[in-house]
RNA sequence: GCGCCCGUAGCUCAACCGGAUAGAGCAACUGCCUUCUAAGCAGUAGGUUACAGGUUCGAGUCCUGUCGGGCGUACCA
């Protein structure tokens, strides 16, 4: 499912889309019946001035018509009919653009549609059928999640969010691991802590964990057990106690970000029913893997790099990419149309090699597809912080939220594109005022049910349906054509997997309600006219509502 | 050394898989509340898109090279 290429480009809203191409196509053949038709796009243009939408046509045709570009724009131009339908005008401009403007009803028959809808506008049919896995956050339960997984953690919700939006059937899954090395060291470290609470002389492993957490862990284990469990045969005890500790843990910080998982996989599943066997026999198969001393490579270097890869090393155990593969394998024997994974930059090196050894084992990696966000750095009073897990001089996702609340920190992991790095300013996001560009979006929301709440002291419209014929002031034609592009932008959030896109677009969106809010009045206004306006705002409060909800933050009615 | 990502206003970032005059927020400066929330609106100022070439009607966007930053490059995950 390569969605990307059949990604349409930004535009006022599909219909018209389609309808503007239509009515090149005809131009085109008008113009030259035998004419290989390029591809149309149509896009908005920057400017006001240059009208409602744009298409490129006439530049590419330049070469095949052996004319200049304005020429055949032109020409385009004089054969589109104005007669039939929306558009109200053609124009040429500058180096061969073809401008069109739509007619006057044309926006208010399509907010009348909106209204209608009610409050599913913004869902579309573009995944519509598709079962789509997003695995996102998959932290082994070793400590509290900390800020870094708060960027997974926040981006793989809010694309599986979006995804369902645009009519797919999402689950969400957390992958873990809790038997390898870093487990056992897990298990050491709360040992350790345990004899030296019952005053033992002990010092942490070598590598071992140092955060308080592994403390309190050995406490609740004392409390439990006794202080009998001092002989290494008891290291399993707390091995479990700390993995069941950090996983509820864990459960806890994700619900309070609004993150309910689907499924939760664990890696030992693929040994136990011997996936992880059958990747090494077909890979042995293709030829594409040997022996090498005591230990089992694949030929990455037969797929074009330098060095070939271990997948067993010499003590038996696999590296983390084998298992990898066959997880991998697995999700799409489970029939996902598509296996979205959420990886920070530095697993990155390892995505490669999944992918080719999922296709030499036959299957359809074009499936697989990767989301790679660059690292968080959090930034207080003018100083980044460097974090490590094992070290325990991180912020936690949980102390991060105790500081600005939960919608600040879904906002501000999703701002940016999740291939930039992030600098999260805790100063900028603690401030509760006008600094806080979370709040831009909350007060437009709530600025709309103030004034709501107003106009249903005074009036009581019935069924019958406003006349959006009466929106003509400068400020509501802006708002209402923002509202159209919605369900395109919710498309292109979905086909990019960038968040980031959402946001700017409520953005945008606020700016024009609350420019709406500055120009017109809607109290004292005439009956009519305050009626059309009242439910222009309700279309505007949808689409940030549901704007906000596709962001998992909250849209209050008062602030 | 090699691979991937990044380099855009003083700072943090946008720019719709190559389109018209590169846009926001913050910081600075100036206006706007006796009427629906000023957590708002309007305006001023701020740029050789790191640098050098190339591709074409057209490049922040694509290609090559240089410089600068991040992450990989383990029989760690």
């Amino acid at each position: 499912m390569k969605a990307r290429i059949l990604a349409p480009r930004f535009i006022i809203n599909l219909n018209m889309q389609e309808y503007l191409k239509e009515q090149i196509q005809k131009a085109l053949f008008k113009l030259d019946p035998g004419l290989q038709i390029p591809e149309i796009t149509i896009e908005k243009p920057r400017l006001p001035e240059h009208g409602d939408a744009a298409t490129t046509v006439a530049l590419a045709l330049a070469k095949t018509l052996r004319d200049n570009p304005p020429s055949i724009a032109k020409k385009i131009a004089d054969l589109i009919d104005l007669e039939s339908g929306y558009i109200q005008s053609v124009e040429v401009a500058g180096p061969g653009f073809i401008n069109f403007r739509f007619a006057d009803n044309w926006l208010s028959d399509n907010l009348l549609d909106i209204h209608q809808l009610g409050e599913t506008y913004g869902r579309t049919d573009l995944f519509e059928g598709k079962k789509i896995q997003v695995e996102f956050v998959s932290a082994n339960p070793t400590g509290p999640l900390t800020v870094g997984h708060g960027r997974n953690a926040v981006l793989g919700d809010t694309i599986s969010r979006v995804l369902e939006w645009t009519g797919a059937d999402v689950q969400r899954e957390y992958y873990f691991n809790n038997a390898g090395r870093q487990m056992r060291i897990l298990g050491e470290s709360v040992l350790a802590r345990y004899l030296q609470l019952i005053g033992e002389d002990t010092s942490l492993p070598e590598d071992g964990y140092e955060g308080a957490y592994i403390t309190e862990i050995a406490q609740t284990v004392r409390e439990q057990y006794g202080e009998s469990l001092t002989g290494e045969e008891h290291q399993p005890i707390f091995r479990q106690a700390a993995e069941e500790s950090i996983f509820k843990d864990i459960q806890r910080t994700l619900a309070r970000l609004k993150i309910t998982m689907d499924s939760f996989f664990n890696e030992n599943t693929l040994y136990e029913d011997g996936s992880i066997d059958k990747v090494i026999e077909k890979l042995r198969q293709k030829d594409l893997v040997y022996e090498k001393d005591d230990a089992t490579w694949y030929k990455t270097t037969a797929l074009g790099k330098d060095k070939d890869t271990v997948l067993i090393k010499n003590t038996g155990e696999p590296t983390y990419r084998l298992p990898d593969i066959a997880y991998h394998i697995n999700k799409l024997e489970r029939g996902f149309d598509l296996a979205i994974d959420v990886f920070g930059a530095d697993h990155i090196a390892t995505y490669p090699d999944v992918v080719s050894a999922v296709k030499a084992c036959g299957y359809d990696s074009e499936r697989i597809d990767v989301i790679v966000y660059q690292f968080v750095t959090i930034v207080k009073d003018g100083k980044p912080f460097k974090m490590s897990t094992r070290k325990a001089n991180f912020v936690t996702l949980d102390e991060l939220m105790d500081e600005v609340g939960a919608d600040v920190t879904r906002f501000f992991f999703l701002m940016r594109a999740p291939g930039t790095h992030l600098e999260f300013d805790i100063n900028e996001a603690k401030e509760a005022g006008e600094k806080n560009p979370v709040f831009y979006l909350q007060y437009a929301h709530a600025r709309i049910q103030s004034i709501m709440r107003k106009v249903r002291e005074s009036f009581d419209f019935g069924t019958s349906s406003p006349d959006f014929t009466l929106l003509i002031h400068e400020s509501e034609t802006t708002l209402i054509k923002r509202i159209l592009e919605f369900p395109d932008v919710i498309n292109q959030t979905a086909i990019h997997r960038e968040p980031h896109k959402l946001i700017n677009y409520l953005n945008d969106l606020a700016t024009a309600f609350h420019k709406f809010y500055h120009d017109c009045r809607i109290l004292g206004e005439k009956e009519e006219l305050v009626k059309a306006r009242t439910e222009l705002l309700t279309v505007t409060a949808t689409v940030l509502s549901n704007g906000l909800g596709m962001l998992g933050i909250t849209a209050p009615d008062k602030m």
